[in-house]
DNA sequence: TTAGATTTGTCAAAAAATGACAAGTCTTAT
DNA sequence: ATAAGACTTGTCATTTTTTGACAAATCTAA
């Protein structure tokens, strides 16, 4: 999925022919405000990835997967971090992981 | 640099043997909190990169991107995220780039 | 035009991050 | 043993950021 999650939530509605003000209900929240999402003007609140899922039967794993990576990319995006940094960012969340591991041994 | 930015920091203080209420004070921070930016309890403020570097005599570029490599490698750690997805993460960046680009245009 | 759909602006409320202080532990020198 | 300095931890008020809601605007199709 190579869009971004506010993308991806509005291809969903598109589908299955909602109207924003018919899934903001379902989402309890405001339709201006999931317009703000779609449009990627606000983010969409992690907390509500559970009833997304639902709503259009999807998994919930894959689902946060596609949030999490719209979430870093959208961090790799405004701090414009390159390949190269990105490669030693991830050595550093390897590092946090060792050391989270040799935390849970003592 | 495979430490975390907390670490980094205690790493040239000790380096310069200062103590956490010297380097605090030309931080304009206090020593307590220090303590806690150094063993993760908290992140370091952004906005305090320039005076780090000023203090160290570091350049300012290489210091943001110690930062920022943190900051992502945290997020990476945080949210379970694994190579595969991070990859997507990537791409997803790069779309934002393009989406971007193309709002220059017009 | 009118109705429904969507977007935008604004603001108060909620949540998260930050700064400051007090009190605690740990180490080292005397 | 204890006194001093270095560091850590807990707490809380303040600040900043994010979120939810409402009103008003724009857009689109009948």
């Amino acid at each position: 999925m190579k869009t971004t999650f506010g993308e991806y939530i509005r291809l969903l509605r598109n589908e299955n022919e909602l109207t924003l003000t018919q899934l903001a209900a379902k989402l309890n929240l405001d339709s201006a405000n999931l317009s703000k999402i779609e449009n990627g003007k606000r983010d969409f609140d992690e907390k509500r990835l559970p009833k997304l899922a639902k709503i259009f039967k999807l998994n919930l794993t894959e689902l946060r997967n596609e949030y999490v990576t719209d979430q870093i990319g959208k961090q790799i995006y405004e701090t414009n971090c390159t390949k190269q940094l990105l490669q030693v960012a991830e050595e550093k969340a390897e590092y946090r992981r060792t050391l989270n591991k040799s935390l849970q041994t003592q």
